[in-house]
DNA sequence: CGGACCCATAAGCCACACTTGGGTCATGGA
DNA sequence: TCCATGACCCAAGTGTGGCTTATGGGTCCG
C-alpha cells in the first residue's frame, strides 16, 4: 500500500469529492481518480462510493481514514519536531575534551550557546584524546576536543579533523636557576604530565641529546606546578595550561625546541551539517579568536 | 516530506547501511542514496551519518525513525483490518427492508450468512421502500429491499435495483361466496394495506371500471387475513404474503388484472463490491432461488 | 599496497503519473 | 423540456521523477 496514495485517499474523505480533493491537492481531478482506483485496486475493496453529489465512505474507507489520519498525524509530527532541531529550539551536542580545555575554552563556548540556544542540552565529558576520538567514532559523542603535538593527534579514522588553535609549548621552572634552554636540564629531575604530553617531552629531550629523568608524574597542571615551585622538578607545559592557572613562583622560559601543541576538534564526516553541533563548534571557533 | 522516502529511510535505519537497505529492497544501492538525498534535503537536516562500515543516526535521524515506526505500524495494521474486511471475516451490512420479507425472505439469508460468516454484523431495520430508499441514498444503510407494483419502485435516484423475485398479487376473499374475479366486486367492502399497496389496488379497480370502497386499513397480512375471514371486506395480497401466512379460511383466488408486485434490492452504484454487501445479496438470491 | 567494503555523482532511459480532451450520468433552474 | 452545472470515468499524449549502469573517492584490512 502506497502511503502517498493513502494520504491522496485522505484528502477525498476530508474534501467530499475527487474534484474538491484535486483542488486542494493542485492537481486534476482525473489524477486524483487515478490514485484512488490504484489504491482500491491494491487492497482489493472499494473505499468511496461515488455518488453525483459526492462521495461517501464505505466501511473499509472508514477504517482506513482513521489509519490514514493517524499516518498524516506522524508526519506532521515528525516535520514539528525536526523544525525545532533544525531551528535550534531542541537538540543535544555531546563533547567530549581534555581537562585543561575543559577548564577554560569549553566553558565559555558552552555558555554561549546556552544563552543563545536555551533549548540545546550540551553534554559533557572529560576524556583523554584516543578515548575522546574513539567516543566520537563509535556514535557515542558528536564532538571530541582533542589535541597533538606538532601534528593532527593519532587516531581521527574517517573522522574529520578541523584545528582551533595551535600554541607553543613552554620551560617551567623552578624560581632559583640560571637555567635558560632545554638543553641544560639532562639531569634535572623531570615531571611527567599525561601519557601523550610525556612521550612528547621524550621526543623533545632525546632531539635535545638526553633521555630525561621522568621523577613524578601527574596530569593535573596545577599539582606540577606546585611541585616545580618547591623545587622538586622541572617540566613542559602548553601555553593554555598556564594561561588556564600560572603559580606566581614559576619560572617559564620560551623553548622553540619543545614545539608546539594544536588543539582542535573531531567529528563523524557531515556531522558538522547537524544544527546543535555546528552551534557549539561555532562557538569554539568564536571563543579562540574568530574564523 | 514524502512518505515513501520515509520508508526508505527507515529501511536504511533498520539495516545499518544504504547498500543493506537497498538489498532488502530489491533496488541499487543509489536509488537508496538518492531517495535519503532528497529526504534530507527537503527536512534540511542530515539524518544519517555515512562511515566507512556503515551508518548511524543523527539526532534528527533517532527521532524521524521513531515517528517511521509509528507510520510503518499504521501501514500494517491497516493492512490487517482491511484483509479481515475483504475475506469477511469482519464486516457491517445494513439491511432497511419492508415488513412482510423481514417476515420470511431476509430471516432466511441472515441465518445463511451468520452461520457461514459469523465475523459479520448485520444491521436490519423494518422500513417501508420509500424511507429505505432514502436510507440508502443518505448511506444509512447499504441495502434496502424493496418493491414495486409491475415496475421498478419509484425513488430510486442513482441507486442500482436488482430484482430478486416477480409474484402475483391474488384476490383474497371471505370464505362464503361466489366472486371469481375482480369486476364483480365494484360494491364489495375493500381492506387497504400499506399506501403503496393501497394506491396500486385503487389503480386495478379503476381500470376494472369501479373506484373501491375502502373500509379498513392495516398493513398487517395476519390481521388482514383475520378481517377477511370475518367476513368484514375483501383485499389483494401478493402472494408472498400468503406462503408468511395462510388464515385457514379465507378463499383466494389468482386474478391477472391485479398485476404483479416486483421485489428487489437497491444499493449505492458499487456498493455490491463490498465485500459484506456483496455477501448479504448473494445469500438474499440464494434464498429466493438461484441466480 | 592492492582488494573489499562503504558511499556519492553523473548520465541514460524507461515508466509512472499527471494533463488534456471527450463522454456519461444525475441534479437543479428557467 | 431544455440547458447548465458538477460529479465521475475513460483514453491518449507527454514530461519528469526515479531507477539503472558506470565511475570515482574514501577507509579499512590483509
Amino acid at each position: 500500500m502506497d502511503p502517498r496514495r493513502l494520504l491522496v485517499f485522505r484528502e477525498v474523505a476530508r474534501a467530499g469529492s475527487l474534484t474538491a480533493a484535486a483542488r486542494a491537492l493542485g492537481w486534476t481531478q482525473p489524477a486524483v481518480s487515478q490514485h484512488l482506483a490504484a489504491l482500491e485496486r491494491s487492497v482489493g475493496l472499494p473505499l468511496v462510493l461515488r455518488g453525483p453529489t459526492g462521495t461517501s465512505l464505505t466501511e473499509a474507507g472508514e477504517v482506513l481514514l482513521r489509519r490514514a489520519d493517524a499516518v498524516a498525524a506522524e508526519l506532521h509530527a515528525a516535520e514539528e519536531e525536526l523544525a525545532s532541531l533544525a531551528q535550534l529550539r531542541a537538540g543535544r551536542v555531546r563533547l567530549h575534551c581534555f581537562p585543561s580545555a575543559a577548564a577554560t575554552l569549553v566553558p565559555e563556548a558552552v555558555r554561549a550557546l546556552a544563552t543563545s540556544h536555551p533549548g540545546i542540552s550540551v553534554g559533557l565529558v572529560e576524556a583523554e584524546p584516543p578515548e575522546a576520538l574513539a567516543a566520537v567514532g563509535a556514535g557515542d559523542a558528536d564532538l571530541a576536543l582533542v589535541f597533538g603535538y606538532d601534528a593532527e593527534p593519532v587516531g581521527l579514522g574517517s573522522l574529520v579533523w578541523r584545528p582551533l588553535l595551535t600554541e607553543p609549548v613552554h620551560l617551567v621552572l623552578p624560581p632559583a636557576g640560571t637555567v635558560s634552554s632545554l638543553d641544560e636540564l639532562a639531569g634535572a629531575d623531570w615531571i611527567g604530565g599525561c601519557e601523550r604530553c610525556r612521550v612528547h617531552l621524550v621526543d623533545c629531550c632525546r632531539e635535545a641529546g638526553f633521555e630525561p629523568a621522568l621523577r613524578h608524574e601527574t596530569d593535573d597542571y596545577v599539582v606540577v606546578q606546585n611541585l616545580v615551585a618547591r623545587g622538586l622538578g622541572v617540566t613542559a607545559l602548553p601555553e593554555s595550561a598556564l594561561t588556564a592557572y600560572r603559580h606566581p613562583e614559576v619560572r617559564v622560559l620560551e623553548e622553540p625546541a619543545l614545539g608546539h601543541r594544536v588543539v582542535g576538534v573531531a567529528h563523524r564526516p557531515g556531522a558538522d551539517q547537524v544544527p546543535a553541533t555546528a552551534a557549539l563548534l561555532r562557538e569554539l571557533v568564536t571563543v579562540v579568536g574568530g574564523g
